[in-house]
DNA sequence: AAGTGGTCTAGACCACCGC
DNA sequence: CGGTGGTCTAGACCACTTG
């Protein structure tokens, strides 16, 4: 994945905007990329579209290439890219331990509401898993999923403490590779309080979403109740238009 | 826009899907695409990766493109409006009636920070508008926006107090068609609790963002605090892999 | 007119899948 | 092994912006 042209491309331009190297908030032009990098232009112009889907940069043509203010204000700690979630990677990037407790492990029959997420029957059952993560032994979310024990029939406490993902793509050998997630803002209740240090006037943010296998199948419904200040979502976003 | 090769190849495929002309759900290979509408490969596969982007098909490497058999149920499931947001839309499509009040129109000189979001210069001046929109007599968001004076020269309560976008498409013949969006929870402050009715232990949703022109001029910066309740951000996300 | 990003082509080689 | 998608190159021409 790294030796990729475009992904060295791509980590190293995003490695000098955040170091603040092109403090006129300006790229070079693609030519002189292609020239400096040594590879073709198509290959500079693939990891300026994933730094612009990212919403680190913009592209004005005729102009040039410019660096989206926004992207570096206010940084949390925690951030997702539209388009590309990356709960681990990104804390890992920065040198800090995420780690996970578990609160509870189950299982559960599936309700009407996960049946309908998950395309499941009356009568199958689910994982309940209920974690929370830390980083850097600050606790910043609360997550609970449920995953179908047909598709993944032999988790155990120890894999659920560490990447269900990493677990699924191993063993059964498919990978979770896109999902829906909807963002929204709500009151935090006394368990969040209690296990995220909020005040009772401080919020969570709330993502719920379902995770897809590569072929489709329905894998995992979860809801994640984050502390206010850990949840930041760029996204680059369409209007009307194409 | 519509003329483009890989627009074109887009489109038809994307039609084939919808009218199911492809019952094996299996796309034909690109090779063939590439023959078949007698364009090089490179543009068949830059209109794969848009439905690909789109959820609609999903690729296996070494296997063959397929239609993602959740995409026609999805609809009905979940609205995700992720790559394409309409405020205003969502409401009217609802039977409702949005209204604006305009709170404060001036023209002030931009800060350093308004400067660098709309890449201005030092005594450059903008608009700041601040709007409560209201959904049904019911407040459900307070936005300030700063729009730089000399893209738009004319601007007047009146327009402010409707769409400024429609505005700008009408008069400057320039559309807004892009923007960056961040997306986070906050605690309410005195001045959200006063107009939008909240409780202090209740939050909003903010969304801060860039709105560019379809030239990539960035046009607005604008901060929209959102009643808890009205925010939910539905979007489609591709995992680290591709 | 010069510079810059956008689109498109043609072809090469690699990596993975299934028979 | 053949078929498939993934990556990459080199170069052409177009469309828009800026001085």
């Amino acid at each position: 994945m790294a030796d990729l042209v475009y992904r060295k491309v791509f980590n190293d331009l995003k490695d000098k905007i955040v170091k603040n190297e092109f403090p006129n908030k300006r790229l070079p032009d693609e030519r002189s990329l292609s020239e400096e990098y040594q590879v073709s232009r198509s290959s500079v112009k693939r990891a300026l579209k994933v730094l612009a889907d990212e919403g680190i940069i913009f592209k004005k043509r005729g102009s040039g290439t410019f660096i989206n203010p926004l992207y570096m204000k206010n940084k949390t700690i925690f951030h997702y890219e539209g388009s590309n979630l990356g709960i681990t990677d990104s804390l890992k990037s920065q040198g800090k331990t995420p780690k996970i407790k578990l609160l509870s492990f189950k299982v559960v029959p599936a309700n009407k509401e996960i049946q309908q997420d998950l395309f499941l029957s009356e009568g199958d059952f689910v994982y309940e898993i209920q974690r929370l993560r830390l980083f850097d032994d600050q606790p910043f979310m609360i997550e609970t999923g449920y995953i179908p024990i047909k598709i993944a029939p032999e988790l155990t406490r120890e894999i659920v403490e560490k990447s269900i993902f990493n677990y699924v793509e191993d063993t059964i050998n498919k990978s979770v590779t896109r999902s829906f997630l909807s963002i929204l803002a709500s009151p935090s209740n006394e368990q969040d309080q209690e296990l995220l240090n909020l005040k009772p006037t401080e919020p969570v943010g709330v993502m719920e979403g379902i995770f897809f296998l590569d072929d489709g199948t329905p894998f995992e419904v979860s809801n994640m109740r984050l502390h206010y200040r850990y949840l930041r979502y760029n996204t680059f976003v369409m209007l009307n238009d194409h």
